[in-house]
DNA sequence: AAACTTCATCGTAATTTTACGATGGAGCAG
DNA sequence: CTGCTCCATCGTAAAATTACGATGAAGTTT
């Protein structure tokens, strides 16, 4: 694959929160009012089994959306604020991008 | 899939941004001198097969990103500005809880 | 110790994604 | 009309995603 390494990785944390379930479960982590933990409860809040939420938490784990700490029993996880920032930035980029074409229409098309 | 229908929506854009071709493709637009148009400049920029990249822009279509008009020879796209935006938005509102948290640390967890 | 809760992981299956080459339509150039 | 370029679509194949239930590890409770 052939593509600049930065952008892989901006792309596989885009794709991470391209899920419904990963979704919600970044706006659990966002709306848990202790520091950030959690993790029986997003399994209770989510319509899917418990193994598909483990899954998907791996999925955001590994894209470095999240970090958490596995011991024993109650598992723990948090935002990586940093990771998920960058990917608001990049995205605010595009939103300003486009603020500043909406001036101008299509332009040049037939 | 018992989940939000706003959301669905929201994750397949979402989605539809996490490939590092549909990224480079976005900002190709993005850039575009013209108003937003292109297509031929695009298959030229990418390391990718002319087929792969057609099916890359469908992937963008189908999520709303992008629009088209695919008139014969010449075909020619542009940025859905409101879907980029509300995409963005959505980011931007995690950008900022992120920020609003970021002063209080971990907190709950062990 | 025995039972229970909380999870990660494994095995499995269905579906989707990603990528290519081949094909064919549509307009343009000769 | 013939050939050319531009591109969507089809057929195909390999790999990744999504979702479950089952299993088992690690603490906790009784």
């Amino acid at each position: 694959m052939p593509f600049d390494e930065e952008d892989v990785q901006l792309a596989t944390r885009i794709k991470a929160l391209g899920h419904p379930a990963r979704l919600a479960i970044v706006r659990a982590l966002l709306g848990a009012p202790d520091g950030a933990c959690r993790c029986r409860d997003i399994v209770r809040d989510l319509p899917l089994a418990q193994s598909t939420v483990s899954q998907h938490l791996k999925v955001l784990r590994e894209a470095g959306i999240i970090r958490g700490e596995i011991e024993g029993p109650r598992s723990c996880y948090w935002l990586d604020t940093q990771a998920l920032a960058e990917v608001g930035e990049a995205m605010g980029g595009f939103q300003r991008a486009v603020a500043a074409k909406t001036a101008e229409p299509v332009g040049a098309c037939e």
